[in-house]
DNA sequence: CATGAAACATAGCCTTGGCAATACATGATG
DNA sequence: CATCATGTATTGCCAAGGCTATGTTTCATG
Protein backbone atom coordinates (compact mmCIF):
# COMPACT_ATOMS: atom_id res chain seq x y z
CA UNK A 1 0.00 0.00 0.00
CA UNK A 2 1.60 3.40 -1.10
CA UNK A 3 1.68 6.29 1.29
CA UNK A 4 -1.26 8.02 -1.05
CA UNK A 5 -2.87 5.07 -0.72
CA UNK A 6 -3.26 5.00 2.93
CA UNK A 7 -3.86 9.12 2.49
CA UNK A 8 -6.99 8.43 0.27
CA UNK A 9 -8.04 5.55 3.00
CA UNK A 10 -8.13 8.04 5.67
CA UNK A 11 -10.46 10.78 3.83
CA UNK A 12 -13.50 11.27 5.59
CA UNK A 13 -12.31 9.90 8.67
CA UNK A 14 -10.70 11.82 11.46
CA UNK A 15 -7.50 10.46 12.53
CA UNK A 16 -8.00 7.91 15.80
CA UNK A 17 -5.13 8.23 18.37
CA UNK A 18 -4.30 4.89 17.69
CA UNK A 19 -3.47 5.81 13.54
CA UNK A 20 -0.24 7.56 15.18
CA UNK A 21 1.13 4.02 15.14
CA UNK A 22 1.53 3.42 11.17
CA UNK A 23 4.72 4.42 11.09
CA UNK A 24 6.39 2.55 14.22
CA UNK A 25 4.65 -0.52 12.66
CA UNK A 26 6.82 0.06 9.68
CA UNK A 27 9.67 0.89 11.10
CA UNK A 28 9.37 -2.55 13.10
CA UNK A 29 8.32 -4.39 9.77
CA UNK A 30 11.89 -3.07 8.36
CA UNK A 31 13.84 -4.21 11.37
CA UNK A 32 12.50 -7.40 10.97
CA UNK A 33 13.97 -7.50 7.95
CA UNK A 34 17.63 -6.80 8.29
CA UNK A 35 17.99 -8.08 11.99
CA UNK A 36 18.71 -11.64 11.30
CA UNK A 37 21.69 -10.05 8.74
CA UNK A 38 22.85 -7.75 11.53
CA UNK A 39 22.89 -11.01 13.46
CA UNK A 40 24.56 -12.95 11.31
CA UNK A 41 27.51 -10.62 10.25
CA UNK A 42 28.14 -9.77 13.93
CA UNK A 43 28.09 -13.10 14.98
CA UNK A 44 30.30 -14.28 11.75
CA UNK A 45 32.79 -11.16 13.11
CA UNK A 46 32.96 -12.84 16.44
CA UNK A 47 33.99 -16.29 15.24
CA UNK A 48 36.39 -14.86 13.07
CA UNK A 49 38.00 -13.01 15.73
CA UNK A 50 37.98 -15.83 18.45
CA UNK A 51 38.25 -19.03 16.55
CA UNK A 52 40.32 -17.79 13.37
CA UNK A 53 37.08 -18.68 11.38
CA UNK A 54 33.53 -18.93 10.63
CA UNK A 55 32.50 -22.26 9.42
CA UNK A 56 28.64 -22.75 8.90
CA UNK A 57 28.97 -24.93 11.42
CA UNK A 58 29.80 -23.31 13.59
CA UNK A 59 27.20 -20.40 12.84
CA UNK A 60 24.23 -22.94 13.18
CA UNK A 61 25.22 -24.25 16.31
CA UNK A 62 25.86 -20.81 17.62
CA UNK A 63 22.54 -19.72 16.76
CA UNK A 64 20.57 -22.62 17.02
CA UNK A 65 19.57 -23.22 13.71
CA UNK A 66 20.82 -26.21 11.43
CA UNK A 67 23.28 -26.16 8.19
CA UNK A 68 21.15 -25.79 5.53
CA UNK A 69 19.08 -22.94 7.42
CA UNK A 70 22.55 -21.09 7.15
CA UNK A 71 23.84 -22.08 3.90
CA UNK A 72 20.57 -20.49 2.45
CA UNK A 73 20.84 -17.20 4.75
CA UNK A 74 24.58 -17.02 3.65
CA UNK A 75 23.30 -17.06 -0.06
CA UNK A 76 20.95 -13.81 0.88
CA UNK A 77 24.30 -12.46 2.61
CA UNK A 78 26.48 -12.91 -0.31
CA UNK A 79 23.54 -11.51 -2.82
CA UNK A 80 23.72 -8.36 -0.79
CA UNK A 81 27.66 -7.96 -0.96
CA UNK A 82 28.00 -8.33 3.14
CA UNK A 83 29.81 -12.33 3.15
CA UNK A 84 32.06 -14.32 0.71
CA UNK A 85 32.66 -17.72 1.08
CA UNK A 86 35.13 -19.94 0.08
CA UNK A 87 34.07 -23.76 0.86
CA UNK A 88 35.79 -25.35 3.39
CA UNK A 89 37.80 -22.46 4.20
CA UNK A 90 35.43 -20.14 5.73
CA UNK A 91 32.68 -17.49 5.63
CA UNK A 92 34.42 -14.19 5.16
CA UNK A 93 33.26 -10.79 5.70
CA UNK A 94 33.33 -7.76 2.99
CA UNK A 95 33.93 -4.31 3.77
CA UNK A 96 30.32 -3.43 3.75
CA UNK A 97 30.26 -6.92 6.12
CA UNK A 98 32.73 -5.22 8.44
CA UNK A 99 31.07 -2.02 8.53
CA UNK A 100 27.83 -3.18 9.18
CA UNK A 101 29.20 -5.82 12.06
CA UNK A 102 31.06 -2.94 13.74
CA UNK A 103 27.85 -0.67 14.28
CA UNK A 104 25.68 -3.46 15.22
CA UNK A 105 27.97 -4.87 17.80
CA UNK A 106 29.02 -1.13 19.19
CA UNK A 107 24.83 -1.02 19.59
CA UNK A 108 24.82 -4.21 20.75
CA UNK A 109 27.18 -3.79 23.41
CA UNK A 110 25.49 -0.26 24.64
CA UNK A 111 22.05 -1.68 24.93
CA UNK A 112 23.42 -4.71 26.99
CA UNK A 113 25.60 -2.31 29.04
CA UNK A 114 22.87 -0.43 29.66
CA UNK A 115 20.64 -3.09 30.94
CA UNK A 116 23.10 -4.45 33.01
CA UNK A 117 23.49 -0.91 34.66
CA UNK A 118 19.97 -0.48 34.91
CA UNK A 119 20.28 -3.76 37.75
CA UNK A 120 19.08 -6.35 35.06
CA UNK A 121 20.59 -9.59 35.31
CA UNK A 122 23.52 -11.03 32.96
CA UNK A 123 21.50 -13.89 31.32
CA UNK A 124 18.48 -11.57 30.76
CA UNK A 125 20.33 -8.40 29.81
CA UNK A 126 22.22 -11.03 27.27
CA UNK A 127 18.85 -12.14 26.37
CA UNK A 128 17.20 -9.02 25.80
CA UNK A 129 19.53 -7.30 24.46
CA UNK A 130 19.83 -10.13 21.80
CA UNK A 131 16.28 -8.79 20.65
CA UNK A 132 16.20 -5.18 21.43
CA UNK A 133 19.14 -3.58 19.85
CA UNK A 134 17.34 -4.28 16.47
CA UNK A 135 14.43 -1.85 17.15
CA UNK A 136 16.48 0.96 19.01
CA UNK A 137 17.43 4.38 17.21
CA UNK A 138 20.56 6.27 16.82
CA UNK A 139 18.33 8.54 19.52
CA UNK A 140 17.91 6.28 22.19
CA UNK A 141 21.24 5.03 21.60
CA UNK A 142 22.51 7.94 22.80
CA UNK A 143 20.21 8.36 25.76
CA UNK A 144 21.49 4.93 26.97
CA UNK A 145 25.14 5.81 26.20
CA UNK A 146 24.39 9.20 27.67
CA UNK A 147 23.08 7.04 30.82
CA UNK A 148 25.78 4.98 31.60
CA UNK A 149 28.65 7.94 31.22
CA UNK A 150 26.31 9.65 34.35
CA UNK A 151 26.14 6.42 36.04
CA UNK A 152 30.01 5.14 36.05
CA UNK A 153 30.62 2.11 37.81
CA UNK B 1 17.38 -29.56 15.23
CA UNK B 2 16.84 -31.00 19.17
CA UNK B 3 18.92 -29.93 22.09
CA UNK B 4 20.30 -33.54 22.27
CA UNK B 5 21.40 -32.95 18.46
CA UNK B 6 22.93 -29.52 19.57
CA UNK B 7 24.91 -31.23 23.01
CA UNK B 8 26.26 -33.98 20.23
CA UNK B 9 27.72 -31.19 17.51
CA UNK B 10 29.06 -29.64 20.19
CA UNK B 11 30.81 -32.85 21.68
CA UNK B 12 34.72 -32.33 21.23
CA UNK B 13 34.85 -29.15 20.39
CA UNK B 14 35.10 -26.53 23.57
CA UNK B 15 32.37 -24.17 23.76
CA UNK B 16 33.59 -20.79 22.31
CA UNK B 17 32.09 -17.18 24.08
CA UNK B 18 30.00 -17.18 21.04
CA UNK B 19 28.14 -20.10 21.70
CA UNK B 20 26.56 -18.76 24.78
CA UNK B 21 24.27 -17.03 22.90
CA UNK B 22 22.13 -20.03 21.78
CA UNK B 23 19.28 -19.18 23.97
CA UNK B 24 18.93 -15.20 23.31
CA UNK B 25 18.76 -16.32 19.41
CA UNK B 26 16.07 -19.01 20.51
CA UNK B 27 14.24 -16.85 22.76
CA UNK B 28 14.21 -14.06 20.04
CA UNK B 29 12.62 -15.96 17.45
CA UNK B 30 9.69 -17.34 19.54
CA UNK B 31 9.53 -13.01 20.33
CA UNK B 32 9.33 -12.69 16.61
CA UNK B 33 6.30 -15.36 16.56
CA UNK B 34 4.26 -14.18 18.68
CA UNK B 35 5.05 -10.40 18.41
CA UNK B 36 2.48 -9.45 15.61
CA UNK B 37 -0.42 -11.46 17.50
CA UNK B 38 0.30 -8.80 20.89
CA UNK B 39 0.04 -5.81 18.61
CA UNK B 40 -3.24 -7.40 16.27
CA UNK B 41 -4.79 -7.81 20.20
CA UNK B 42 -3.32 -4.38 21.52
CA UNK B 43 -4.42 -2.34 18.56
CA UNK B 44 -8.27 -4.16 18.32
CA UNK B 45 -8.59 -3.35 22.16
CA UNK B 46 -7.34 0.49 21.69
CA UNK B 47 -10.05 0.75 18.58
CA UNK B 48 -12.82 -0.65 20.24
CA UNK B 49 -12.46 1.92 23.52
CA UNK B 50 -11.50 4.64 20.95
CA UNK B 51 -13.88 4.04 18.33
CA UNK B 52 -16.33 1.26 19.42
CA UNK B 53 -15.50 -1.21 17.09
CA UNK B 54 -12.41 -2.41 15.41
CA UNK B 55 -13.19 -3.14 11.75
CA UNK B 56 -10.82 -4.92 9.00
CA UNK B 57 -10.10 -1.59 7.40
CA UNK B 58 -9.53 0.44 10.47
CA UNK B 59 -6.94 -1.94 11.35
CA UNK B 60 -5.29 -2.34 8.23
CA UNK B 61 -5.15 1.86 8.58
CA UNK B 62 -3.34 1.80 11.74
CA UNK B 63 -1.12 -0.98 10.51
CA UNK B 64 0.04 0.44 7.16
CA UNK B 65 -0.75 -3.23 5.33
CA UNK B 66 -3.69 -3.85 3.45
CA UNK B 67 -6.95 -5.58 4.63
CA UNK B 68 -6.36 -9.11 3.20
CA UNK B 69 -3.44 -8.59 4.99
CA UNK B 70 -5.57 -8.48 8.53
CA UNK B 71 -8.38 -11.15 7.41
CA UNK B 72 -6.04 -13.57 6.88
CA UNK B 73 -4.06 -12.80 10.82
CA UNK B 74 -7.81 -12.50 12.17
CA UNK B 75 -7.67 -15.90 10.78
CA UNK B 76 -5.06 -16.82 12.41
CA UNK B 77 -5.76 -15.26 15.94
CA UNK B 78 -9.39 -16.86 15.51
CA UNK B 79 -7.30 -20.15 15.42
CA UNK B 80 -6.01 -19.45 18.56
CA UNK B 81 -8.90 -18.01 20.32
CA UNK B 82 -7.55 -14.42 20.79
CA UNK B 83 -10.74 -13.10 18.49
CA UNK B 84 -14.59 -13.99 16.96
CA UNK B 85 -15.51 -12.03 14.47
CA UNK B 86 -19.11 -10.83 13.29
CA UNK B 87 -19.04 -9.74 9.71
CA UNK B 88 -19.95 -6.44 8.78
CA UNK B 89 -20.04 -5.85 12.84
CA UNK B 90 -16.27 -5.69 13.59
CA UNK B 91 -13.96 -7.62 15.51
CA UNK B 92 -14.00 -8.56 19.20
CA UNK B 93 -11.59 -10.06 21.53
CA UNK B 94 -12.06 -13.41 23.71
CA UNK B 95 -11.20 -13.66 27.47
CA UNK B 96 -7.71 -14.87 26.44
CA UNK B 97 -7.48 -12.06 24.22
CA UNK B 98 -8.42 -9.47 26.60
CA UNK B 99 -6.09 -10.56 28.95
CA UNK B 100 -3.17 -10.77 26.17
CA UNK B 101 -4.00 -7.20 25.00
CA UNK B 102 -4.15 -5.82 28.80
CA UNK B 103 -0.70 -7.64 29.40
CA UNK B 104 0.67 -6.28 26.28
CA UNK B 105 -0.43 -2.84 26.64
CA UNK B 106 0.53 -2.69 30.38
CA UNK B 107 4.17 -3.23 29.49
CA UNK B 108 4.15 -1.28 25.85
CA UNK B 109 3.37 1.61 28.34
CA UNK B 110 6.06 1.06 30.62
CA UNK B 111 8.34 0.34 27.70
CA UNK B 112 7.59 3.90 26.29
CA UNK B 113 7.17 5.97 29.51
CA UNK B 114 10.87 4.55 30.31
CA UNK B 115 12.26 5.57 27.39
CA UNK B 116 10.11 9.53 27.57
CA UNK B 117 11.87 9.35 30.94
CA UNK B 118 15.28 8.51 30.10
CA UNK B 119 15.33 11.85 27.77
CA UNK B 120 14.29 10.05 24.11
CA UNK B 121 12.09 12.35 22.55
CA UNK B 122 8.01 11.25 21.74
CA UNK B 123 8.44 10.29 18.09
CA UNK B 124 11.61 7.92 18.84
CA UNK B 125 9.99 6.49 22.39
CA UNK B 126 6.84 5.78 20.05
CA UNK B 127 8.63 4.04 17.34
CA UNK B 128 11.20 2.33 19.38
CA UNK B 129 9.08 0.92 21.70
CA UNK B 130 6.82 -0.59 19.08
CA UNK B 131 9.67 -3.15 18.62
CA UNK B 132 11.55 -3.05 22.16
CA UNK B 133 8.33 -4.24 23.81
CA UNK B 134 8.05 -7.73 22.48
CA UNK B 135 11.75 -8.41 23.96
CA UNK B 136 11.45 -7.10 27.22
CA UNK B 137 11.67 -9.74 29.93
CA UNK B 138 9.69 -9.92 33.03
CA UNK B 139 13.08 -8.97 34.59
CA UNK B 140 13.54 -5.76 32.68
CA UNK B 141 10.43 -4.11 32.65
CA UNK B 142 10.68 -4.23 36.62
CA UNK B 143 13.80 -2.73 36.07
CA UNK B 144 12.43 -0.06 33.68
CA UNK B 145 9.95 -0.04 36.32
CA UNK B 146 11.87 1.10 39.58
CA UNK B 147 13.48 3.64 37.43
CA UNK B 148 10.38 5.62 36.96
CA UNK B 149 9.39 5.36 40.34
CA UNK B 150 13.03 6.42 41.35
CA UNK B 151 12.63 9.05 39.05
CA UNK B 152 9.07 10.76 39.51
CA UNK B 153 7.85 13.64 37.27
C1' DC C 1 46.50 -43.65 -0.52
C1' DA C 2 41.98 -45.40 0.67
C1' DT C 3 38.28 -44.35 3.41
C1' DG C 4 35.21 -42.47 6.58
C1' DA C 5 33.78 -38.43 9.17
C1' DA C 6 32.86 -33.88 8.80
C1' DA C 7 31.63 -29.91 6.03
C1' DC C 8 29.04 -28.27 2.54
C1' DA C 9 25.26 -28.19 -1.17
C1' DT C 10 20.82 -28.97 -2.73
C1' DA C 11 16.04 -30.22 -3.05
C1' DG C 12 11.54 -30.30 -1.29
C1' DC C 13 8.42 -29.07 2.27
C1' DC C 14 6.21 -25.91 5.65
C1' DT C 15 4.54 -21.50 8.03
C1' DT C 16 4.43 -16.63 8.35
C1' DG C 17 3.37 -12.33 6.62
C1' DG C 18 3.23 -9.48 2.88
C1' DC C 19 0.91 -8.09 -1.85
C1' DA C 20 -2.84 -7.36 -5.92
C1' DA C 21 -6.99 -8.62 -8.05
C1' DT C 22 -11.39 -9.84 -7.81
C1' DA C 23 -15.86 -11.40 -6.09
C1' DC C 24 -19.50 -10.91 -2.90
C1' DA C 25 -22.39 -8.84 0.92
C1' DT C 26 -24.27 -4.91 3.27
C1' DG C 27 -26.33 -0.81 4.26
C1' DA C 28 -26.84 4.18 3.32
C1' DT C 29 -29.07 7.15 0.47
C1' DG C 30 -31.34 9.32 -3.31
C1' DC D 1 -36.51 0.23 -3.31
C1' DA D 2 -32.59 0.34 -6.47
C1' DT D 3 -28.01 1.55 -6.54
C1' DC D 4 -23.57 2.07 -5.24
C1' DA D 5 -19.89 2.87 -2.02
C1' DT D 6 -17.88 0.40 1.48
C1' DG D 7 -16.65 -3.63 4.03
C1' DT D 8 -15.43 -8.38 3.78
C1' DA D 9 -13.87 -12.82 1.66
C1' DT D 10 -11.15 -15.41 -1.37
C1' DT D 11 -7.65 -16.56 -4.53
C1' DG D 12 -3.14 -16.66 -6.19
C1' DC D 13 1.35 -14.88 -5.90
C1' DC D 14 5.81 -13.88 -3.48
C1' DA D 15 9.97 -13.78 -0.16
C1' DA D 16 11.86 -14.99 4.26
C1' DG D 17 13.19 -18.27 7.35
C1' DG D 18 12.61 -22.55 9.33
C1' DC D 19 12.97 -27.90 8.78
C1' DT D 20 14.46 -33.01 6.93
C1' DA D 21 16.62 -35.88 3.84
C1' DT D 22 20.07 -36.75 0.87
C1' DG D 23 24.00 -36.08 -2.08
C1' DT D 24 28.77 -34.41 -2.73
C1' DT D 25 33.38 -32.71 -1.43
C1' DT D 26 37.40 -32.39 1.62
C1' DC D 27 40.60 -33.79 4.59
C1' DA D 28 42.52 -36.33 8.40
C1' DT D 29 44.38 -40.49 9.44
C1' DG D 30 45.27 -45.29 9.76
MN1 LIG E 1 23.67 -8.55 18.03
MN1 LIG F 1 20.23 -9.61 17.79
MN1 LIG G 1 2.24 -2.75 21.46
MN1 LIG H 1 4.69 -3.76 19.02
Amino acid sequence: MTNKDVDSARRGKPATPAEFQVEAFQKCREARRTELMEDYVELIDDLIAQAGEARQTDIARCLGVTQPTVAKMLKRLGDERLVTQRPYRGVFLTEDGKRLASTSRRRHEIVEAFLRKLGVGPEAARNDAEGIEHHVSVETLTAFEHFLRKNPD
